[in-house]
DNA sequence: AGTATCCTGGAA
DNA sequence: TTCCAGGATACT
């Protein structure tokens, strides 16, 4: 899943149903997902949750913690006594566990439940001080500070005006490359360079000051819209109980092939940049 | 810079 | 049946 929005939404969501949980037991169904040692988690209490990039972190009170990406179809979803009578969605396959759930963590009166459609994702144990030794999360970017609440490191303006000017990449490509910056994936990409007006094909290097200064206040703008939308659930992504997001009825241009521009009459064309689905108005777009 | 790759389901 | 999918990485 998904991209900044959807992973703050889901942290807020799991600090709401685990924090200070303990741990009673975890069933690994799927080896390849849970990597390490489940005897490091177990009779561990849930201390924090935060998030750097698309990543979050479960912190546990014995200085052990999850690392946990979910790709593009995983969830992390809990059930218990809080969110009984709470709509589920048929995302996560109807009733949980299902034939998508990889990992399940007894957490004492309630189950977190980790389902993931393609298996893309994975789940790390390991001690804390390593955590940032692991390259996704060392390597990550500075990331746009739209909640005030930022574990990795803050994007500046003149941070993000510098990798541009320097960069001959297609600006695009660019802003979503998780080394630069972190927390840009391919909704939220499309949407802020249509806020721009820029075309997702530009080099980098080639955007005036203006047009930099453009980009930067529209990345903001559409991760706060996805944020006050709880993140766009257009394939499998779901909240912490389960519920669904909105953002996917509200994007400005991604998956909007062929329909009308929001601000000229043009009409939306898709074309493939970095083997990625960029959708763009070639009138609006410079 | 582009492409294959880990997987599976759903849409065309 | 073929193509496509909110990601990231390891190739050519």
């Amino acid at each position: 899943m998904p991209e900044l929005p959807e992973i703050e939404t889901l942290k807020k969501g799991l600090r709401k149903y685990i924090l200070g949980r303990t741990m009673e037991d975890v069933e690994v169904r799927v080896p390849k997902i849970f990597q390490g040692d489940k005897r490091d988690v177990i009779g561990a209490k849930v201390d924090n949750i935060k998030r750097i990039g698309k990543g979050i972190i479960i912190e546990l009170d014995n200085d052990f913690v999850l690392a946990v990406h979910l790709k593009l179809t995983g969830q992390l979803v809990y059930v218990g006594k809080e969110t009984q009578g709470k709509k589920i969605s048929p995302k996560t396959g109807g009733s949980l566990p299902s034939k998508f759930t990889h990992v399940i963590f007894n957490l004492n009166k309630g189950y977190l439940y980790y389902n993931d459609v393609r298996r893309f994702g994975w789940i790390k144990v390991m001690h804390k001080d390593d955590t940032m030794s692991l390259p996704f999360f060392k390597e990550m970017g500075p990331e746009p500070d739209v909640t005030g609440d930022i574990t990795g490191k803050v994007l500046t303006f003149d941070y993000f005006s510098n990798i541009v000017k320097r960069s001959k990449m297609a600006i695009k490509i660019l802003i979503m490359d998780q080394k630069r910056i972190g927390g840009i994936g391919n909704i939220y990409a499309n949407d802020a360079l249509f806020m721009a007006r820029i075309d997702p094909r530009r080099a980098a290097e080639t955007l005036t000051q203006e047009e930099i200064k453009k980009l930067y206040d529209s990345i903001f703008a559409v991760l706060k819209e996805g944020l006050k939308y709880g993140g766009s659930s257009d394939v499998n992504y779901v909240h912490a109980d389960g519920e669904e997001g909105n953002y996917q009825f509200h994007t400005l241009i991604y998956g909007k092939t062929g329909e009308p521009c929001l601000s000229c009459s043009g009409l939306v064309k898709k074309i493939f940049l970095g083997g990625r689905g960029t959708y763009f108005c070639p009138a609006c777009q410079r």
